[in-house]
DNA sequence: CGAATGACCAAGC
DNA sequence: GGCTTGGCCATTC
């Protein structure tokens, strides 16, 4: 557990394996912003590079629990598709107000980066 | 190496 | 209150 330090270069690894790391922590019922994941990384300004990590979407990451800091979805699928992401979120016990959108003030994990 | 992309954020109109 | 613009970073072609 505590073999690794907070944070660290991206240059030692590729910058998706930490962003995958910071998703993994995040509990059930919970969700984090993408801007949150890159001040966990060290720099907000990342939170574009951290959509770019969650684009490969590996299957051990909870990346359903990722939202954007206005506590909607960026993942809008077309028509005829579902929202995975709301119905994994609302299966986790997470609610949706009626635009759509989660109360990050409730719902929003601040422990992300945890120390 | 240069240009383009992207599941963002903040500020401006 | 909602839409548009600019900016930053890393990855990909």
């Amino acid at each position: 557990m505590g073999a690794e330090p907070t944070v660290q270069p991206a240059s030692r690894k590729g910058l998706f394996e930490r962003v995958y790391e910071l998703v993994r922590r995040v509990p059930g019922g919970r969700v984090v912003t993408y801007g949150q994941i890159a001040a966990a990384l060290g720099d907000v300004r990342l939170a574009r590079t951290v959509g770019w990590a969650l684009r490969a979407c590996p299957d051990d990451v909870p990346w359903h629990r990722v939202v954007n800091v206005r506590g909607g979805l960026s993942t809008a699928p077309l028509q005829g598709e579902l929202y995975v992401q709301r119905m994994l979120l609302e299966d986790e016990g997470v609610q949706f107000d009626q635009q759509g959108c989660i109360d990050l003030d409730t719902y929003g994990w601040n422990e992300l980066q945890r120390r």
